[in-house]
DNA sequence: ATTACGCAATACATACGCTC
DNA sequence: GAGCGTATGTATTGCGTAAT
């Protein structure tokens, strides 16, 4: 499904397939009802999405974000109804798996390009990430983020939703606009504890200072926790160093 | 198809130079 | 001298490619 035409004047919208209705969901239920959207849906694909009417469009524009999306100018279009919706389009990135009541929302740095193309983070064979969290029992299925929301309580974000091939193609800019986000993340989802994987872009965008371990610094109700990069490449860490992290990281939670 | 090898990559420690 | 930013070196393994 590529780049629709225009709505046809008439169409009842709400029954629309490229009609997302997030109207009825709060906030909290939104990055859900997206990540299904993504999954259903190809790079470049165009969605019209309405949020509630109360939602600010800060909220908006980081919800559609995080979603795996990016939004782009409404076309013209004279169809009765469709004022509120915004114009969205499916993003070469990962969605947010997230939703209330986590035990851990795990932050990557940002999606390989390899990631964003299967849709899983860190899936790239060799990453110690899947490995490590599965022999730490924090994660129960392989490469399944959304068993790992649904079964696990743990949910999936990355500081910068851009996908690229190297981390070091960041600016620090990114980092930082992208810790706003996933702060305000954690104030509407209120994870237990939020896992920040890869020391170098926290340190970047939030505390240059900072070591791994626990954060002295919480967000809202949220613990955080910084660890390295389990990226083949970052071989010094091993997959036992990653496998305690995340050990760690599970008794955080569960002392929460 | 399998094996071997060199390169690339990240976190970290250390050294260096600059500014106040 | 303290503090900061930048540069450099190290450790180590996955990945891509060449060789078999």
């Amino acid at each position: 499904m590529r780049a629709p035409p225009p709505l046809r004047k008439g169409i009842v919208i709400a029954f629309d397939p490229r009609v997302l209705d997030l109207g009825h969901h709060a906030a909290i239920g939104v990055p859900r009802a997206l990540a299904d959207a993504y999954d259903t849906h190809q790079v470049g694909d165009r969605l019209l999405v309405r949020f509630a009417a109360t939602m600010g469009a800060e909220q908006q524009r980081d919800l559609i974000e995080g979603g795996g999306f990016v939004g782009i100018d409404a076309p013209k279009i004279n169809t009765p109804g469709s004022a509120g919706h915004v114009w969205i389009e499916r993003a070469r990135t990962l969605p947010d798996r997230a939703g209330p009541q986590l035990r851990v929302l795990l932050c990557g740095l940002n999606p390989s390009l390899y990631a964003a193309d299967v849709g899983v983070g860190f899936a790239r064979p060799g990453n110690r990430f899947w490995p490590a969290a599965l022999a730490s029992g924090l994660l129960t299925v392989d490469r399944d983020p959304r068993h790992a929301l649904d079964a696990d309580g743990i949910g999936m974000t990355d500081l910068v939703k851009r996908a690229t091939a190297r981390a070091d193609e960041l600016s620090r800019n990114e980092y930082v606009t992208g810790a706003a986000r996933v702060a305000r993340l954690c104030h509407l989802l209120e994870p237990r504890v939020l896992c920040v994987v890869g020391l170098t872009g926290w340190r970047i965008g939030v505390d240059k200072h900072a070591a791994t371990g626990q954060q002295p610094e919480s967000i809202g109700r949220t613990l955080v926790y910084v660890m390295p990069n389990p990226s083949g490449l970052n071989a010094h860490v091993t997959v036992d160093d990653l496998t305690e992290h995340f050990r760690i990281v599970g008794a955080l939670a569960d002392e929460a």
